[in-house]
DNA sequence: TACTTGTCCTGTCATGCCGTCAGCTTACCG
DNA sequence: CGGTAAGCTGACGGCATGACAGGACAAGTA
């Protein structure tokens, strides 16, 4: 699928320089998370992973597309989120389960990726087309079984006829992410975890079956 | 409150230094609604506003400085958010009139401001303080009356007492703000605003009073 | 009108990052 | 051993940054 990495100007690269280029990719991953996106500079990448500037611009055109590099890492990785939702009952406890697992789930994925899904946020909400495609990759992968889940539970008259199943999964979905995004906020404002969680399972209950769960 | 306006060095900038000021205000928020955070520049601004980039370091530290200037002057504004939840009735029709109407007076707010507010978003998540402050303090202003609503209905037995209504607020309103700042995004995916909204209000309703709304 | 005072703006400069290129070194292969 | 392509870097013009000193300007005073 995805052909030989390749340079810039159009070299294939081998063993050595596929190599430097994970290891700047690797660097970047590492500044993201300690200082500000915009103060991110070509050259603090360059000297962290021991190479010259020119170096980098070899492999990537700029910042931003070392960033969209690791921003597809992380989404391929992301599509196992399916899993959280694709089959799961909805019914009695074990729909108030699945909630809870998707939460979970969630939560911890963008715990552990949080400074790129940070830059990837921002640059869809600022429009570009390549960062939310990105994000649409990630969040897709729980949205349409969300969807799904809302459109089967509708056919057999469980849910409300006039909820837009895609808006409804959507909504969840930002929520979410929103939420996840800023996890240590909600901590310094003194709402712990353990009160969030459950918090955040209830509403996706509620808004995928319209009920109370049974715990 | 607020004192004098000061320049950088000191000085107290009279009617044309605060004109100056404000110009260079304006077309900092217009360049951030028309391109990325990152590569709004200084000499951009400067010449934008008509003059040189030393005017600019003259009333502010730098870009950052000034986004917070414009962050501040929008949180303030943002404090009439609390009219939409303040004193209004869960109950009955009201009850859903009421979620409708915060989800559309926050959508609005939000749509109004989104420039800012996604680069406050951005500092807010990668932990800059001054910048989670002027997000709280929006926010704020919609969680604690949800949080007030929560704790009312609660007292009168009509919603579980295991609910947090702090978590549970504050997870309604990072859904309202996250659907918001990508409310570009949910179009261009095929969701309507006019789908996305009643899902909203429903969710809020659901998330308050624990039941489904009578519409 | 000429002078004074304090505000306001800019020309200029040292510094540092950006992005590119030519050219050197290294690895692989016959 | 020589050829070829991959891999890396020094160096350079260009531009943004941030600081300063000094000029332009408005308003009050004699």
């Amino acid at each position: 699928m995805t052909g030989q990495v390749r340079t810039v100007d159009g070299r294939v690269a081998g063993r050595r320089g596929q190599a430097t280029r994970q290891k700047l990719l690797d660097c970047l991953s590492e500044m993201l998370s300690t200082e500000p996106y915009r103060d991110v500079k070509v050259i603090d990448v360059a000297r962290k992973a021991g190479t010259s500037p020119a170096t980098f611009y070899q492999y990537f055109p700029d910042v931003e597309g070392a960033v969209l590099e690791l921003a597809e890492e992380m989404a391929t990785e992301g599509a196992s989120l399916t899993d959280l939702v694709a089959g799961r009952s909805w019914a009695g406890k074990s729909g108030w389960q699945t909630a809870e697992e998707l939460v979970d789930g969630f939560l911890g994925f963008w715990r552990k990726h949080d400074a790129i899904l940070r830059v990837v946020d921002l640059g869809a909400a600022e429009g570009d087309k390549r960062f939310y495609k990105i994000r649409m990759k990630i969040l897709n992968a729980v949205t349409n079984s969300l969807t799904d889940a809302v459109k089967e539970l509708q056919s057999k008259g469980k849910v409300d006829k006039d909820v837009s199943p895609a808006a409804m999964a959507g909504s969840l979905v930002a929520m979410l992410a929103a939420v996840a995004a800023h996890q240590k906020g909600f901590q310094s404002w003194g709402v712990k975890q353990a009160e969030l969680k459950p918090s955040l399972a209830l509403l996706v209950h509620l808004g995928i079956t319209g009920k109370k769960p049974t715990k």
